[in-house]
DNA sequence: TCAAAAAATGAATCATATTCATTTTTTTTG
DNA sequence: CAAAAAAAATGAATATGATTCATTTTTTGA
């Protein structure tokens, strides 16, 4: 088949042909997963050559990161509107969890290309892929030194260590919910991630009240000793 | 070049030959991954014809799983050997962990192999790569249930969620490994991860030792109160 | 020793990403 | 406005590398 090209249609402008091919390859790559998305595919649904393509782009996969980039940049950008208006580190960290975990439940098409981004072979630069995952550990390290500093969180907590056990949690989850597309709990799986970290990190917390019970018994017992 | 029969040379047992590809396969995908490891090269590393590689594996991805797999089956090995010498199921998860980063820092070109497999697109069964990552997944599980029936860990604990807590972070570990390359303090990192964890789930420990100062203190006053 | 059967071979096939000479459209200029 | 130059798009041709298969070589066993 060919495309009739109808004289009086003006070429649409450079921007809005580039928007076209992201849109067409996350459709396909959602869909059909990156090896089996082909760029004939791609050019198919956009509706042009599969040469012109590679006018906007280097190469397959450089069309992928983009397809990925902006999913977060868009991500990233409600983030650090949303995290000012949140009060304390241990408040903040909890809302990186929850809004990933949304993000996750959002689209699971998504998540087979941001598993796949994070694992190409990166011959290349660091790669944009890792950046976007830097972005994120970045922000809660940000969150758990904070947290250490106001004293809410112990001083001798490792921030990237911390920060891979939240991420990981956050990752297998992802990956196993790509895998077999059973709905995230993400009030409940918010809760237990959080709950664990939250009492391997904290500075007191579960350990005050009981305490504060035994010292009021404590003084109730001196004051016996020594009355006034 | 033509490769030169030697007709007094007998061909080697079909298990010979079979180990031969999968180590050369090894050698070659370890080297320069797996989208750049040809089957041109490893048939040539092996010393052997392109197809006769396929005599014995149906796809070059089977090839890689069969080497991931080896290469797991001889961790597992060991892992069930020793496990059982291990006194509780705390130490036995933390023994988990120390032994899983040992793996990961003994062969950089493993942990390529190893990401790799993880995140193939698998269109095929439930897949290989996963069943390992499930098996280590189960003896943790299997560990945090045993530690929660013992009452040595809160019995609120979401054992799936520690476990990818756990799983997640051996896995940024490795992944950070594998770009860097800068060495992993596995003691070190051991400890860090578990002193988290550990905290964040074990009945009480941490709040033990103020609490058994305190009681000590309330005795002595009551024995004051109270004298023989 | 010779006829099957099994194994190995490597040239040919196939599938796709990528390139590039040609065509179409847009912009510039006289 | 028309023609020339520049820019964009095209899709057939190329390149690469996995996979197949008709043929050759080796082994088996009667």
């Amino acid at each position: 088949m060919t495309i009739v090209a109808l004289k009086d249609v003006p070429r649409p402008a450079k921007k809005q042909r580039l928007d076209a091919i992201v849109a067409s390859a996350q459709k396909v790559f959602c869909a059909s997963g990156f090896e089996k998305g082909s760029i004939e595919n791609i050019a198919k649904v956009a509706g042009i050559a599969e040469g012109t393509i590679y006018r906007y782009f280097d190469s397959k996969r450089s069309l992928l990161y983009e397809v990925v980039h902006r999913h977060y940049d868009i991500l990233f950008d409600e983030i650090q509107k949303t995290l000012p208006s949140i009060e304390s580190p241990s408040n903040r960290l909890r809302y990186l969890i929850h809004r990933t975990l949304l993000t996750i439940l959002d689209d699971r098409g998504m998540c087979r290309l941001r598993v796949l981004c994070r694992n190409l072979e990166s011959n290349e630069r660091p790669s944009l892929a890792q950046d976007q995952n830097r972005r994120m550990a970045d922000m809660m390290t940000h969150e758990i030194k904070a947290g250490m500093r106001d004293g809410s969180f112990r001083s001798d907590t490792s921030p990237s260590i911390v920060c891979y056990m939240i991420g990981g949690a956050l990752e297998l989850t992802e990956y196993s919910y790509m895998q077999t597309g059973k709905a995230i709990n993400v009030d409940e799986t918010t809760k237990s991630i959080w709950q664990t970290i939250q009492r391997g990190i904290n500075s007191s917390d579960a350990t005050e009240e009981p305490l504060a019970k035994l010292i009021e018994r404590l003084t109730q017992i001196t004051d016996r000793l020594d009355p006034a």
